[in-house]
DNA sequence: CGCAGGCTGGCAAGCGGTTGCCAAATGTTG
DNA sequence: CAACATTTGGCAACCGCTTGCCAGCCTGCG
C-alpha cells in the first residue's frame, strides 16, 4: 500500500530497493524485452509496493513526448461539438493520450494564445472548427502535427464530413416530397463548411431539376436561425434547409410564432443533429454528421502522424453523413403553393405520431 | 520572426545572443526585479527574436508547478457540464492555467484510472459530480488539491448549488398556482444532489402545507423521465419536479404521447436550466443551476489552494440558484383533480405566447 | 579451446529550466 | 576613505527519466 506521506517514489527509491541501477528500472518500464524477464519482474513488484508511478512529465523532457493531445474548440458550449468531443477523448485515451481540451470562445486571438501555450505541451492537435486564417493554421502545422476537422487547409490533413452527400440525400427527401423550390439558409462567411453545402444544394437542385435560392448569412445560432424569419418571409418557399440544427430550431420557433405550421406549412431541414434535434417539437430533421467518428477518426489519425506516418495525399478524409427523417418535413400541400403566413388562425398540430429515424443517429 | 525550421531555443540559446548565463536569461523570464531592468530588458529583446518561448515541461520539473489543472467530468455529452466546462476554462485561463478536461465516461473506474494519470500533471482537481467514492476522493486529495462539484465530501472542500433554496422557490412557484400535491421525479440514489433536493421538497411541502410524493430512481437521462411515465399514472397528481431537465423533458414527452398536456393537465418543473430547456414545448420551468459561476468559483477556488491557501472550513461554498418560470407550469384546474390522462380527445394546444422568464439564465 | 555475438545491466550525459550560494560591482554610511 | 550593505550575474547542482555506449558473462560454433 502506498502510504501517501512523503514525496513519490522516483526510480531511484525503486532501484536501490529493487539492488539495481536507475537505468535498469526505467527499461523495464519503457523498454519491454530490454531487460530480463525475471529482473523486470522483481522491479515491478518492488514498485508497485512502493507505489510507484512513472512521472509523465521528467519521461516527456528526454524523449520530447508528452502523450497528451490538444483539441481546441471553437466554443464548447456549441453542442455540436459534444460528440465530437467524445470520440477524440475515446481515441486518446484508448492509445494511452491524455486530451488537453481548450475552448476558444470564438475568438481567433484567443485560439492563437491557447494554442501557442499548448503547442510545446502536447504530441499534437485538432483543430475544430478553427477561427484562425489558414496561414496561422499551417504556421502551427509546421511546429507539431495538426488535423484540422471540418475544413480543408492546403497542405493540413483533415477530416470532414462528406457534405455534398448528406445535402444531395435532404434534397432528394424534400424532392421526394413534392417541394419545388428550396431556401438555404446560411451559416457564417467564412465558414468551410457552409460553401461546401451551398454549392452541393445547387448542384443537387440542379440535378433533380429543382430550385434553390439563398439567404443569409446570419449567426450560426438559434438567434441567427430566428433572424431570417423577416428574409424568409419576403421569399416564401415550401422548403428551408438551414446551415445547422441551431439555425433550424431558430428558424422553426419564429415561423411558429408567426402563425406558419411546420412542417405543413414548411419544412426545414437542419444539418448535424445535435442532441436537442430530436427534443424540440416538431423532432427535426436533419443530416446527422458522424461526430463520435470524426472525433474519433481525427485523433486516430493525429497519432497515426506523430508517429511518423506521412500525410495522405489524396485531400480530407470525407466521412459519410445520414439523413435522418423526423417531424420537420412533410408533403408539400399543393393548395398552398404562396403560403400567406399567419393569416389563417392556427388551429393547433394534433400529437404526432412520428419521429421515425431513418437512420441511426450515433 | 521566428524560422520555424530547427527546434525551438533554448535559455542557453538566448543567453548566447544576449551575452549572458543561462540562469539569468532564467530570472528575467521567472523572477522579475531579481535581474536588473536594462538586462532584462536586453534579454527580452533578444528572446523575442529568436522566438524563445519558455518550455512548461522543463519548467515544471525543477518546480514541481505545472500550471495545468484537471477538470473530471463525469460525462462530457451532458449538456448540465456546458457551462460549467466554460466558467472553469475561464478562470483557469485567465490565472495562467491550461485545463485537462477528462471525461469519466460515466464510470468510477475509468475515472480512477485517468486521474491516475493526470495527477502528477497538474496542480489541483476539479471533480465535477464524481462517481468515486467518498474515500477514493479523499485519497487524492491528499496528493494533491481537490474541489468536489455538486457534492459534499468530508475534509474536502466543495461548491455547491444552493439547492434547497432552489427546490423552495420551485415549491412555492408551485404552490402558487394551485397545485397541492407534487410528485418528485428522482435521479440517481447515489447522486448527492438528488438526496438534497428530495430533503428540500419535503421541508418545503411541509412548511407551506402541501403534499409531497417520490417515486424512481430513475436514470438521470431523457429515457430515465420517460420510464418515470407508468409509475406516475399509478399516483396522478397535477405538478411533478424533477431531478434533472433531462427527466424533466423526457416525461413532458412521454405524457404528451400518452395524451395529457402539459402544462394544462400537469405542470413540470425541471432543474439546472440545460441548453435544451428552452427549446423544446412547451419551454421548461426549471430551477437554474449557476452553471458558469460554479466552474468558475470551484476553479479559483482550487487556485487558492494551490497557492497554500487553507480550505475554508466552513463546509461546502454554496451558490445561489433561480427559478427560471417558462411554459412547462400552470394554474392547476380546480375540475380536473383526478387526471384521466389519454382519454379525452387531444385538441392541440394554441401557440403560447408565454416563455416568460423570471429571472436571467446566464 | 578460442572467439564472435547476443544478453544484461551499469555509467553517465543529457532534456530545459530553477535556484541556493558566492563573488564582483556598486552604493551607503560614519 | 574604510567598512559594510545591496545589487547583480554566474556557477553548478539538481528535478526524474531516457538512452548511447561499454563491459562482463554466457553460448554456440569452428
Amino acid at each position: 500500500m502506498a502510504d501517501a506521506g512523503a514525496k513519490s517514489p522516483t526510480i531511484y527509491d525503486v532501484a536501490r530497493a529493487a539492488g539495481v541501477a536507475s537505468s535498469t528500472v526505467s527499461r523495464a518500464f519503457a523498454r519491454p524485452g530490454r531487460v530480463n524477464a525475471e529482473t523486470a519482474e522483481r522491479i515491478r513488484v518492488v514498485a508497485a509496493e512502493l507505489g510507484y508511478r512513472t512521472n509523465p512529465l521528467a519521461r516527456a523532457l528526454p524523449t520530447g513526448r508528452t502523450s497528451m493531445i490538444s483539441l481546441v474548440i471553437s466554443d464548447v458550449t456549441n453542442p455540436f461539438y459534444n460528440e465530437i468531443i467524445r470520440g477524440a477523448q475515446a481515441a486518446a485515451t484508448e492509445a494511452g493520450y491524455t486530451t488537453l481540451l481548450t475552448d476558444a470562445q470564438e475568438s481567433g486571438a484567443k485560439e492563437r494564445e491557447a494554442l501557442e501555450r499548448a503547442v510545446s505541451l502536447v504530441d499534437g492537435i485538432v483543430l475544430a472548427t478553427s477561427r484562425m486564417s489558414d496561414s496561422a493554421i499551417r504556421m502551427i502545422a509546421k511546429q507539431r502535427p495538426v488535423i484540422v476537422l471540418n475544413r480543408a487547409v492546403a497542405d493540413v490533413p483533415s477530416v470532414v464530413t462528406d457534405n455534398p452527400r448528406g445535402m444531395r440525400r435532404a434534397v432528394e427527401h424534400l424532392g421526394e416530397l413534392g417541394h419545388e423550390r428550396i431556401t438555404y439558409v446560411a451559416g457564417p462567411e467564412a465558414s468551410w463548411a457552409d460553401g461546401t453545402r451551398w454549392r452541393a444544394l445547387r448542384e443537387a437542385v440542379h440535378d433533380l431539376d429543382l430550385h434553390a435560392h439563398r439567404i443569409g448569412p446570419y449567426e450560426p445560432t438559434v438567434a441567427g436561425g430566428a433572424a431570417a424569419m423577416a428574409d424568409l418571409a419576403r421569399h416564401p418557399t415550401s422548403a428551408v434547409i438551414a446551415y445547422n440544427d441551431l439555425m433550424a430550431i431558430g428558424l422553426i420557433r419564429a415561423l411558429t410564432a408567426a402563425g406558419a405550421r411546420v412542417p405543413e406549412d414548411v419544412s426545414v431541414v437542419g444539418f448535424d443533429n445535435i442532441f436537442a434535434a430530436e427534443l424540440v417539437t416538431p423532432a427535426l430533421t436533419t443530416v446527422a454528421a458522424p461526430l463520435h467518428a470524426m472525433g474519433q477518426t481525427a485523433v486516430r489519425n493525429l497519432l497515426a502522424l506523430t508517429r511518423g506516418a506521412r500525410p495522405t495525399s489524396h485531400g480530407p478524409v470525407s466521412l459519410p453523413a445520414q439523413l435522418v427523417v423526423r417531424a420537420s418535413t412533410a408533403h408539400r400541400r399543393r393548395n398552398n403553393t404562396s403560403p400567406a403566413w399567419g393569416t389563417t388562425k392556427v388551429s393547433g398540430a394534433p400529437a404526432r405520431a412520428s419521429t421515425s429515424t431513418a437512420a441511426g443517429s450515433r
